[in-house]
Parts: C-alpha cells; structure tokens; sequence
DNA sequence: AGAACTTTAAATGTCTGACAAATGGATTTT
DNA sequence: AAAATCCATTTGTCAGACATTTAAAGTTCT
C-alpha cells in the first residue's frame, strides 16, 4: 500500500504492513484492542521501539488509536469521514503542487466531478444547503473582502453544493478535489469584475438549486469551469508578457 | 489534519505535524533533505525515538523517504499519482466498510463520478485503452472464470475507462472509488445470467467509446449501475428471506 | 453497607546509550 | 591511474530504565 512490502530491512515498515491487512481484511474489527506493545514486540521478534514506529505509522493514517494506562493500548479505529477529509485533502494538495499539474487538468477534474453531484443535489439539496449557499454568496459579493477569505467562501459555497447531494461518499471524494484547488485558485487576483461574474455565477447555481432544475445547475457549473479557466489563462499571459499587454 | 494538533502530550505528533505544514506550506521543498535525526532531536528539544517516530509518521504518508548512509538521511518525497492510488485505495475501502455505507450509496458515488469522466474518455481515449477494455470484456465472457478474478477484470475495465479521460487527477480520484467497491461487489455471487448482461453492457460500453459516443457511453452506465443495484437487491432478498422460499 | 480515598498494576510516552549496517567519500596501495 | 581499504555519517535496531496516565482493586471512615 505505502511502499511498506520492501524486502530490505525496515522491520517497522513491515509489521505496520502486517497489521494494516489485518484491519483491512477484517482480521481485526473496529475498536478491537490490539495486543500491547510489549507483547507485539515479542510476537513479531522486535525490540519495543521498533513496534512503536509500526504502530505510529498506523496512526498516522488514523487506523488505529491510543490510549494509555490501565486497560489502555492500541484499538482499530473507526476510520470517519471527518478524518478521511483531512487526509484526503493533504494528498490532493500535495499531488497538485508536486507534480506540475496544470491547471486546466485540474480545474477540468473538479468541475468534472462536482458536475456529477448536481443533478443529486439539485434533487435533494434540503434548504440548509441552500440558505448556507445564499450566505456565502452574500459573504462574497462584500467589498472588503480579501482574496483568501473570498477563496475560502468559494470553497463552503462548493462544499454545500456537493454536500446537498446527501451522498457521504460523494462528499469525502469531492472535498479532496474542491479543497485541494483552492492553492491554485488563491494565485489568482481577483479584480472587482471578475469577482462580479463569478457572485452573478454562484448566485444563478443558488437559483437553479432552489428551482431543483438540475440542468440549470450543469449549465451554471461549465460557465463557472469556462470562466475560471479563462481567467487564469488571461493572467497567465499577463504574467508571461508583462511588456506586450500594457498598451493594448 | 489527522488529529496530531493535541494539545496533550504526543510529542512526535506535534513533531510530525509541523514538519508537515513545512511540506504543505513549500517551506521545505522536494528532494530536500531534512536534518538529520539526531539534529532533529536537538532542533525539538527531544529524544532521537521520539523524532523517529514522527518521521515514521511522514514516511506512511508518503512524504518522506528515508535513505541509509553518508549522505542519507530523510528526504521530501515527490508524492506520485501511484503512491496516492494505494492510499486513496485503502482509505475508500475503509470507510466503506467500517461505516455501513449501503451499497446503493457506495454505487451511487461510484458511478456518478465514472459518469463524469465518461463524456471526456468517449472524446479522448487512445486506442491502447480500447484494446484493453476489449481484451477485458473477453476475460470476462470465459466460463470459467471465479468470481474474484471476474471482478477483478470488472475492475481493471472501468480503471481503462477512467483512464481513457487523459487526465491523471480524475484517474487518482476514481482509483478510490472503483476499487474500494470490489469488496462490495465480491459479497455478490455472479450467476452465469448476470455475468451475461454484464458483459453486453461492458460490450456496449466499448462499442460507444469506439463510436466516441459520449452520450451513448452515459446511457450504458446509467444501465449498469440499475443492474448493478437490482443485482444487489435481489441477493439481499434472498438472503433476508431465505426459508420463505424453500417450502413453497 | 456505602461512599470517599488510597494503593497498585498495566500500559503508553519518553529518554539514554549502545551497536549494527549501509553508504559515499577520502586515503592508501598496487 | 585504478583498485582496494578505511572512515565518518546516518539510519535501523536493541536493551533497559523512568515518567505519566488510567482504571480497577483495596482500604478507611462514616
């Protein structure tokens, strides 16, 4: 899974490996104590030390908890949406930011999947939704806002988009997308225009959304797509050719 | 992100943490080498195992790699789409199957995000992944084929579907979906009838990627996914009621 | 008998110090 | 100059110890 399955050394490595089928496969239940360390340690043949690494690698992908003192110890952990969120989104970041990916890819994915939420939420999305939908909106059509905390409303804007969908699964894997571009879109400076057409844009998403019009919805999303896109090739070239535009 | 910012003890999640918003931050940047463990320890005012383990921390998320030796030591990890695959991968799995997520949810998601791909992958998929889904749908029309191998092969035709859309970020994000799902579609015992009306939809699915037929590609997923839930219902029945049937 | 307090055992969290093994560079030898 | 050797650096592993937390068992007082 994690590269762990190295022959070489890395006994750590190996022993979380080990355990992690064991949780995966069902070997190990949900809130199960494991064995305590020193018994781990004596069952796989390896010092105390070498288990704790194993078993911080395990809490590191919140498979497992600790608690200490008496009936203390390591317990398989019920892996909630809330804390697949976060780690969801740290990839995402990460992958986005590592490896060159070009806007357009990413901006195409994300547009791509919170398209297949819509007709969902445009089906079901309870007025929750909607009404947090409508504050954002109105957070964002303020002038004093700056660019981080606009970005910041676009993405809980997006987020109870999707989350009106009322499907978990849907939501967990869109939070990845969705957050994980908000890096990117804080790159770009947000003139009092652009901000307009993008308020205009979220405020006919709240429109369809309320009037259920699932296609209203799709048209909205691939304007916004169109709109994005554009706007970060506009200030691509103004960035590449700062000389050449001024005069035009 | 995952719970490391207690503020209890847990030194090495503390640690783990701030070297990870180092890394998320670009503060430390790829193929960067930290400081050595023993420097580390002494930067953190701690003990060298307590260091280890928050790198162990980093090393099972794959944002570091360790190397031995003069000149080794631990090094910022270029997270690869591949890497990430296997994590999404397991996390999909588990929450899947440690939150009774019903399956026509888990379907649900599944197949609204292979929707949203299939119109790019109807436009753009090379021959290579035509030629692989074909070679898939004849696996699968083998007779002797066990049931884990068959959803293995379903598996790896909607992976080159997916793939077929040419944009990586897509690809990683459907990665989780598609694969977490097999356990769930292993649970299913694939009469030779349903494994036909499977095969005719894969079938049909290839022949409207062929046609580049965007539209058509959608109608047949829209098919499977029915099938794929009545398939579902119709064990459930069986199961649930399993001695009403037998007498009558 | 019951409630409040104390003791105790089990477990994780942390530290110290040590040795093994790998690795790249410097040094020596051929 | 090339090959072999040595050496410093760094991670991997181990052993043993102490600190801290926690829940349960035991004790005392009412």
């Amino acid at each position: 899974m994690d590269g762990a399955t190295e022959d070489k050394s890395d006994l750590s490595a190996k022993i979380a490996a080990d355990i992690r089928d064991s949780i995966v496969s069902g070997k190990l239940i949900v809130d199960e104590r494991l064995p305590s360390e020193a018994e781990l340690a004596e069952d796989f043949g390896v010092s105390r030390p070498t288990v704790r690494e194993a078993l911080k690698r395990l809490a590191a992908q919140s498979l497992i908890r600790t608690r200490r003192g008496a009936m203390g110890g390591a317990f398989v952990n019920r892996l909630s949406f809330e804390e697949a969120y976060g780690q969801q989104i740290t990839t995402s970041t990460l992958l986005l930011s590592m490896n060159e990916v070009d806007f357009e890819t990413a901006c195409e994915a994300r547009f791509a999947l919170e398209r297949a939420c819509a007709p969902l939420s445009a089906q079901r999305r309870s007025a929750d939704h909607l009404a947090t939908m409508r504050a954002e909106v109105h957070r964002q059509s303020q002038p004093g806002l700056s660019d981080e905390s606009f970005c910041a409303s676009d993405v809980a804007f997006h987020r109870a988009l999707v989350d009106g969908a009322g499907n978990p699964v849907l939501s967990y894997q869109l939070a990845g997308a969705v957050e994980a571009m908000q890096p990117l879109m804080n790159m770009i400076t947000f003139t009092a225009r652009s901000r307009e057409v993008i308020v205009a844009l979220h405020a006919g998403l709240a429109d369809a959304l309320e009037a259920r019009d699932g296609a209203g919805v799709d048209g909205r999303l691939i304007e916004l797509a169109d709109y994005t896109v554009a706007l970060y090739n506009r200030l691509r070239q103004a960035r590449h050719a700062p000389k050449a535009a001024p005069e035009a």
